[in-house]
DNA sequence: AAAGATTGTCTCTTACAAGAGACGCATGTA
DNA sequence: TACATGCGTCTCTTGTAAGAGACAATCTTT
């Protein structure tokens, strides 16, 4: 059985002298400087990844070295280094469909003045890969990278089509069911949901993740039947049935573009 | 007295019965993937960084786990993950002179017909962080992320003015010395050129890497005097003096608007 | 079909890194 | 002047992960 538990944070503290490997502590300050999103001091992060402060600089100084980690401006804040971002242009690189995904996101929004984004499934959880806010006074946006509960999004429903049930239980766990605003979904519809999605080939759902906002998305494929990714705008939620059905055409149009064997 | 010796890959075999630290494997493991710029297979791998199979096997699933990695298509190869590109859109996020940098690289290529590159220090070395290719009909084409001995380049000597004598020293290397082409430069006619672009603001290189180009560099500063990237233009080795310097007296311009305070 | 190479998993040992904690040096604040 | 708080470095111990190697299961080659 898979072991779901990678990087658990916080949460337990199971055997009491136990230590932490390395590796371990490194995934998690990578992940932790994800969240915040700015550069923080060692001792801050040594707290925030619940690690003892000597590991956390021996740590720091190997990634630093190495360049995944720079020291920020200041001189005792660390942030991301220039090496990660060399590894993710390789990245981007060696998959073509990230590449053609973002320039469609880019152009869409600009089409269009929504805002759209490229959304994956990464290690089981929906993220948004690329966004490209519209043109709209008021902005919807969701940080890129930012992992969401699948049966929170359009997308997640997609991006589950063709999985089967247990493989789908696997994947949601019970507070991912619970929206931002305390309702909670049933799981039963949630698996209807999805076969619903993958018979139609697209997803519409309103007012989830907030009350303002609509999402449409569409399926993208990598192998026929195999969906890789999602492509989805973000409308507001009193947007006419006809825009969005024509909005839903678009996108459908540019998913097959991006698809191989759809 | 700083140990450079990160990442030793190949090399020594020191200590006969010593064991390598996992986290310097993964670096290792990393810094292979992105020589390599495509999907490998693990055993292969475990070769190429020159670690035992099953260590390499744990760490990859781990890095896998995390998303750091991926699995490629045919299912046993690995390679980036969408993590490192997670990642590396954060540190493009928080760093206003690569953002703003790849724009005016992309502007210039696109302005001059020439190819177009930002230059960092990354780790004691050159390192283009990103390139545009010219309209040429021959490419002069660097791999991104390439690290480049220093006084091979144009940019490599604007990157260490400012630097005193000794530490200019500790980053250049004997072998560093040796052209592509087999001369050897002499360390102080080196050092004359570092202080000469210093003051000059701009350096230009002919034939350094290649018989057939040419290097055009200015600086761009991060605080003033602190030189943190280079712009620079490669073109044909039998460029006019006139076109080389109008080529970088647009630099200069677009360098300056990059700095802050410089 | 036998021999060889490769792939993924597993077990066991011991070299060594994770971690506790002390230390000196800066700050800040009573 | 004391007292607290945070930073960076260092030392020492011990729990544990790196690594050697055996294993069965595929694929290739001959």
């Amino acid at each position: 059985m898979q072991d779901g538990s990678v990087l658990a944070v916080s949460a337990d503290e199971k055997t009491p002298g136990s230590r932490e490997k390395g590796l371990n502590r490194v995934l998690e300050i990578l992940e932790f400087l994800h969240t915040t999103q700015r550069a923080i001091g060692i001792g801050d992060l040594a707290k925030g990844v619940n690690a003892p402060r000597s590991t956390t600089y021996t740590l720091v100084r190997s990634l630093v070295d190495a360049g995944l980690l720079e020291m920020a401006g200041d001189g005792n804040r660390v942030y991301f280094g220039k090496k990660l971002y060399l590894y993710g242009m390789d990245y981007v690189r060696g998959n073509d469909l990230l590449r053609r995904g973002r320039q469609e996101v880019d152009h869409l929004s600009r089409e269009t003045g929504e805002t759209s984004e490229l959304c994956m499934l990464q290690s089981g959880r929906y993220t948004i890969v690329h966004s490209s806010p519209g043109t709209r006074p008021f902005r919807i946006s969701s940080a890129t990278g930012l992992q969401i509960p699948l049966p929170w999004t359009a997308s997640g429903r997609l991006l589950l089509a063709g999985l089967d049930r247990a493989a789908i239980e696997a994947m949601v766990s019970d507070d991912d069911l619970v929206l931002p605003d305390g309702r909670k979904l049933r799981l039963e519809d949630f698996i209807a949901d999805i076969a619903k999605a993958g018979v139609t080939g697209y997803c519409v759902t309103s007012g989830l993740v907030d009350a303002y906002t609509k999402c449409l998305a569409v399926p993208v494929f990598s192998a026929p039947g195999k969906v890789e990714a999602t492509m989805c705008l973000v409308v507001p939620i009193d947007t006419s049935e006809e825009r969005t059905a024509d909005l839903i055409g678009l996108l459908r149009g540019r998913a097959a573009g991006l698809s191989i064997g759809g």
